[in-house]
DNA sequence: AGCCTGCCTTGACTTACGTCAAAAACGGGG
DNA sequence: CCCCGTTTTTGACGTAAGTCAAGGCAGGCT
C-alpha cells in the first residue's frame, strides 16, 4: 500500500499542504492487521494513535464478567486513540480489527513535534476531539435514559439516512451491533422482532427495510410509551 | 469579583504569559448565576464556553420522560461547554448551576483569534479535550458493564482518597448524586443503606464513614459477584 | 413554636432486560 | 452435498432497578 497516499486520505489532515502530509507520512508507520486481531488493549501504555488505511477497527470495553462494549467502530479515513498523544498514561479501552486492513500507526511523541509547527493541524485536531466528545455525550445520553427499543430505532434510522436506499444491510453483525447498543445478541434478536410483528421494519435475511420512519422515530425520540405497548396494532 | 485574577486562575490557562492572560480576560464577559438557575439548555446555538470562577455547575441531559443525568459536576478554576468552540452547531447537554456564583463566558469567535495565535493554548486546550474524553470513556464503561453498587462504591473511594479524611460527606445533594451515577434517588437511598447493614460503611445523617475500604474495592472492580449477596455476613 | 416545602427514605409492585439452555440457521470447506 | 463451527433465534426464568405512593425529617419563615 501507498503510505503517502493513505496519509493524504485521512480526515484529521484535511486541507494541510504537500509538505505537512509529507511529514506526516514519514512518521508513520504501516501495520497490518488480520480480522479479529488485537491492535491494543485498555491499559497498555498508549505510545501513539492509529489511522485506518484499510478494515475496519472497534473500540471496545469489557467487564471482568466478560461482557463487552463496544464504543465506536472506525472506517477508512478515519483516526482512533488520538486521546494516547495529549493525555498520555494508557489506553482507556481495547482496540481490534474487525477486518483485515492496513493501519498506520503515528508514534506520539514525533507526532506532537510536528503538531508545534503546524497550527492547522493543532486546529484540525482540536476540531476532531471536540466532535468525538459531542458523540460520546451523545452515546452516554442514549445509556442512560433510552431503553434499548429507543437506541435501536434512532440506529437504523442512522443506517438508512446513509445509505440512500430503503433496504438496508447492517453495517455490522448482529452480535457487535449489540455490543454497540450496549445490549446483548439475545435482546436485540427480540426487539428486532418485534418492530417486525409491528410493521416497522421488514425483515428478510440479514437485510432490513423500513417500513415506517415516521413510528421509528417517535420511538427514537421519546421513551417507549409513545403508543401503548408499541404500535396502534393489536398485540 | 476581579476578571484578571479570575482568568489567571483556571486550570486551561496554566503556564501562559502574562499578555496572553491579559488577553483572555480582555475577552471574558463576567455572568453571575444564581442557585438553580439556567446557564443554557441543551440544543441552544453553542457561542462560546465558560469557566467556574465561583460556585458549582452540574453539565446534565434529561429524557422526554423527564428523567435527568449529570453528565459532570464543575467547580472553580475549571471550564465546561468547550466542545462549543471548534464543534459548531448546538449545546449537546444542559447546564445549570447548582450553587449561585461567577462565572466566566469565552466567545467561540474571539477565542479562536486567540487561540490561532498562541500555540501553548492550544496545547492546553487539546490536552483538556483528551482528558475530558478519557473521563467520558470511563463513565460509558460504568454506565454500560457496571451495576449501580459497583459505580457507587467507585464513587465513594474516590472521595475518599481526595479528602483524607475517612469521614466523608458527599460532594452533592443525594438526588443529585444518584442522577450523576445515573440512578434514582431511591436506588441510591436502597443501596446506602445494604452497605451500611454489611458494614461496609457507617451512615451518619448525611456523613459517609468507610469502614472496609477493601471490600468496597472488590465491589468496585468486579461485577457485584464477587461474594455471594454482598459480603460474608450472612444475610 | 408551628408550618410548609423540599429532600430523603421505605415499602410493595412492575418491568426491561439479562441469563441459561437449546434449537435453528448460516456458511464455508472437504 | 453434507458436516461442523459459528452466529442467531426462541423460550423459560431470574433479577436489578425503576415506578408509585406514603411517610419521616429536616430547615427556613412568619
Amino acid at each position: 500500500m501507498d503510505k503517502a497516499q493513505a496519509v493524504a486520505g485521512i480526515g484529521l489532515f484535511a486541507g494541510l499542504g504537500a509538505k505537512e502530509l509529507a511529514a506526516l507520512a514519514g512518521i508513520a508507520e504501516v501495520r497490518r492487521f488480520g480480522r479479529g486481531e488485537d491492535i491494543f488493549f485498555s491499559g497498555d501504555p498508549a505510545e501513539g494513535f492509529f489511522s485506518v488505511a484499510s478494515g475496519k477497527v472497534r473500540i471496545y470495553q469489557t467487564s471482568l464478567a466478560g461482557k463487552e462494549h463496544i464504543v465506536h467502530v472506525f472506517g477508512p479515513g478515519e483516526v482512533f486513540a488520538e486521546v494516547a498523544v495529549f493525555a498520555g498514561g494508557v489506553y482507556p479501552a481495547s482496540a481490534q480489527a474487525l477486518e483485515a486492513g492496513d493501519y498506520l500507526f503515528f508514534p506520539r511523541e514525533r507526532f506532537r513535534r510536528l503538531l508545534a509547527d503546524d497550527p492547522d493541524l493543532a486546529l484540525n485536531m482540536l476540531g476532531l476531539l471536540s466532535m468525538r466528545l459531542r458523540q460520546l455525550v451523545k452515546k452516554l445520553e442514549d445509556l442512560s435514559l433510552r431503553e434499548v427499543p429507543a437506541r435501536l430505532a434512532a440506529h437504523l434510522l442512522l443506517l438508512g439516512a446513509e445509505s440512500k436506499k430503503k433496504l438496508l444491510s447492517l453495517d455490522l453483525p448482529k452480535g457487535q451491533l449489540a455490543a454497540y447498543l450496549g445490549t446483548i445478541p439475545e435482546t436485540l434478536s427480540r426487539v428486532l422482532r418485534r418492530f417486525a410483528d409491528d410493521g416497522l421494519i421488514s425483515l428478510s435475511g440479514s437485510a432490513i427495510e423500513i417500513l415506517d420512519a415516521g413510528r421509528l422515530e417517535a420511538l427514537a425520540a421519546g421513551t417507549a410509551a409513545g403508543t401503548p405497548p408499541f404500535g396502534p396494532a393489536a398485540r
